[in-house]
RNA sequence: GGCCCCGUCAUCUAACGGUUAGGAUACGGCCCUUUCAAGGCCGCGAUACGGGUUCGAAUCCCGUCGGGGUCACCA
């Protein structure tokens, strides 16, 4: 039953790594793990006016920060393999060979019609409401003669197969069983372009079975053209691996993911602070789930559970807002060396991108709302945290866990890596743009400020910091204080926030006075006396 | 429009033909609380509709409606 699966991911390098080839190679990776098998990354690269240089290594790229790497694939990135060269660019020859071979058996034949004409013909066809759109078989039945003529007269040709026009052509997925569609309807679709390059029907049949692929995992976009493969296939004479259509990722509006409505590239959750991990569990739980609704899980737990054949191919849509949880659940669970870590690597990717990460204007923003702030704010804390970028490492070299100390300050408020930029900051500068409102919220006084910071400041000269128990006496006293002063103890430390960390949010109070250290919480608060005229 | 696929809370999903249709996110409330979080408790909320089959249907069949995909010398 479980017979070593060959699977792979063939993505086109036509611009940043996108997140449905992450989504199909989780599944691959899965498929070929759970069966012991083989998982290939291939690389589609027929569309010349499409290709992107810098694609492939960035598609490598995204797959190796997700942990889902082939076994297969260009020896450039990775592995190589027995069964290359795995970029279809390398392998014209081959598909040559393959539509000669058709056009030989009478399978395939050459086509010498123009695109203006083929133009043309769609819009007849359209015009006419015809059932039917798509080529009319012109080239069909050219004579030996007149193939002979158009070639010597230099005449650029396509090569098309040569469909069945009557009966029903029979296919199979996993998922769906047997599928019949018309033969009438199904045109004889380019094999070979008049550039020489094969299209996505030859390359993918002559590759996948030279790759001796058995497990054709791919989108389910893929599912009307399916007819063709199998053809193609039956053509060749070759067997037909198993064709699993994957659900598409949607956007909100249950459209086919895309990048005007939703992040598509990996590179972007990468920058926006999503680990991999999350982002992997995430794409798991799209059409897929394990047993006692767990939603958290490691590689491994998915694997033990998985089972192709049980995707629920419902298009599943991908929401943000619930991956932004999970990422927060994933921080949490990070332990504090490890946190710390993934916060300087995260300053370093974004040091130096200020103008990249610059705020959009509202045109360019997007249009959903969870989105559309989320984005704003990430842009913002992105400029932050690069900012950061040289202080921390030059505070990390010259003491290596010189961050510890503040992670399980910051550790529960995140959901993101980028997020830390809402909190780090004060642990660097003590140099804030103080506003008078900040000190003195609604129902407070300027003087119930200054009262409030000269009484914290008494409190805090006279506690030793390194003594034990400082943070528990530091509590007690400003409870007491407060209370003395008929204050609630949220109200009195306001200022006091405000004057430490420069903004009325923040970590937890006194354990971010204990990382700061004694002498340096004092000099905030008299800056903000001084800030406030009461120095 | 033709063809094809799909249809359980707003979203991700669970449920041998027999459950008060379960969990999670989001949202609302309460608790905890030093701000913000995190956490705890509670709440809101779905089998698209109509016919069958069956003692019994979210589950099987048909139809309707809805959504999506696709109709290139792109993948």
């Amino acid at each position: 039953m479980t017979t070593p699966a060959r699977v792979r991911v063939a993505p086109s390098p036509t611009g940043d790594p996108h997140v449905g080839t992450a989504y199909m190679a989780l599944f691959d990776r899965a498929m070929a793990d759970k069966t012991g098998g083989r998982f290939i990354l291939r690389i589609e690269d027929t569309d010349r006016t499409r290709y992107v240089a810098d694609s492939e290594q960035k598609i490598f790229e995204a797959l190796k920060w997700l942990g889902l790497q082939p076994d297969e694939g260009p020896p450039e990135h990775g592995p190589g393999g027995p069964y290359g060269p795995y970029r279809q660019s390398e392998r014209l020859p081959l598909y040559k060979q393959a539509a000669d071979e058709l056009v030989a058996k009478g399978r395939a034949y050459k086509c010498y019609c123009t695109s203006e004409r083929l133009e043309t013909l769609r819009k007849i066809q359209q015009a006419e409401k015809s059932k039917f759109v798509g080529y009319d078989g012109l080239c069909r039945n050219l004579t030996p003669e007149q193939i002979a003529a158009n070639d010597a007269a230099g005449k650029p040709h396509v090569v098309r197969l040569k469909l069945r026009r009557e009966g029903t052509i029979k296919v199979h997925d996993l998922f769906r069983g047997e599928l019949s569609f018309d033969a009438a309807e199904q045109q004889d679709a380019v094999m070979l372009k008049s550039d020489g390059f094969p299209t996505y029907h030859l390359a993918m049949a002559v590759d996948d079975h030279a790759m001796k692929i058995t497990h054709v995992i791919r989108a389910e976009e893929w599912l009307p053209s399916t007819p063709i493969h199998f053809e193609l296939y039956r053509a060749f004479g070759w067997e037909i691996p198993v064709f699993a259509h994957m659900p598409l990722l949607r956007n909100k509006d249950k459209s086919k993911i895309s990048k005007r409505k939703n992040p598509t590239s990996l590179l972007w959750y990468r920058d926006a602070g999503f680990l991999p991990e999350a982002l992997r569990n995430f794409l798991g739980l799209m059409g897929f789930s394990l047993p006692n609704d767990q939603e958290i899980f490691t590689y491994q737990e998915f694997l033990q559970h998985f089972d192709l054949a049980k995707v629920n191919i419902g298009g599943p849509i991908f929401d943000l807002q619930k991956l932004h949880w999970l990422n927060g659940e994933y921080i949490r669970r990070l332990d504090d060396a490890d946190l710390a870590a993934r916060i300087v690597e995260q300053c370093k990717l974004l040091a130096g991108r200020e103008a990249e990460l610059a705020d959009l204007p509202e045109s360019e923003l997007p249009q959903e709302t969870f989105l559309k702030d989320f984005e704003q704010k990430r842009r913002r804390q992105s400029r932050i945290l690069g900012g950061l970028a040289g202080e921390l490492t030059a505070r990390v070299a010259k003491q290596p866990d010189a961050l510890l100390p503040i992670m399980p300050l910051i550790k529960e408020r995140l959901h993101t890596l980028v997020e830390a930029a809402d909190y780090l900051p004060m642990f660097f500068t003590g140099e804030f743009a103080f506003t008078r409102e900040a000190f003195v919220p609604k129902k407070q006084t300027p003087e119930g400020a200054v009262q409030a910071l000269k009484e914290a400041r008494a409190i805090l000269a006279a506690q030793d910091f390194a003594a034990p128990g400082a943070k528990d006496a530091l509590d007690a006293a400003f409870r007491a204080k407060a209370e003395a002063l008929g204050q609630k103890i949220g109200p009195f430390l306001g200022p006091v926030r405000v004057a430490l960390t420069g903004a009325t949010v923040s970590p937890p109070l006194v354990e971010s006075m204990l990382v700061l250290g004694k002498a340096e919480t004092l000099r905030r608060l008299d800056n903000a006396l001084k800030f406030l005229g009461q120095a």
